[in-house]
DNA sequence: GCCAACGTTGGC
DNA sequence: GCCAACGTTGGC
């Protein structure tokens, strides 16, 4: 079992559109970055995801999700009318791929990043580091842990 | 294979 | 909307 942050832009996609996705899983499409289709690459079945708001007014963890299927071709890249279409990933050759991932919990109010960077137990988290901005990010089992725990908690994420 | 230029991310 | 940090691209 492992753990992981993946960030979105609520504007695009939002815990509460994954919510609404409940019933069909959601294909974490668009991911052109290496690193981040790497991590997405090993991940398996039942893994937990902490899902993050990025670009926003209070920027922080707002939910958890669960990894349903492993890592499949990413077909928008081979659609030249999607805004993901890259000419150099083939059916043949796939160079993109993603997972599927499903609602699990929203939670009371966000965890924000002021939050998280409070919290000395959270420091060595990728996401409070400067200049990190990996969208799919591995996590510690203690991290996850300690972030459940707080974003459970009603009052401890509230921004100042 | 170096590295400058460029594009993107994302908090503030 | 600013800008720092980072990744990618492409000329050489």
């Amino acid at each position: 079992m492992q753990y992981w942050l993946m960030k979105s832009e609520p504007e695009t996609f939002s815990i509460e559109d994954l919510r609404n996705a409940l019933k069909q899983s959601t294909f974490w499409d668009g991911v052109r970055n290496y690193q981040a289709r790497n991590h997405m690459r090993s991940m398996q079945v039942g893994d937990l995801v902490l899902f993050y708001h990025s670009s926003c007014k209070v920027p922080g963890v707002v939910g958890l999700a669960e990894v349903v299927s492993e890592a499949h071709p990413d077909k928008t890249a081979f659609d030249p009318k999607s805004p993901y279409y890259d000419p150099k990933s083939t059916k043949d050759n796939p160079r993109w791929h993603a997972v599927d991932i499903q609602f699990k919990e929203a939670f009371p109010e966000t965890l924000s990043l002021t939050a998280l960077k409070q919290e000395p137990a959270l420091s060595s988290m990728k996401v409070v580091q400067k200049g990190q901005r990996l969208s799919v990010q591995p996590v510690t089992p203690d991290e996850f842990k300690k972030v459940l725990k707080l974003a459970r908690r009603p009052g401890s994420g509230k921004k100042s």
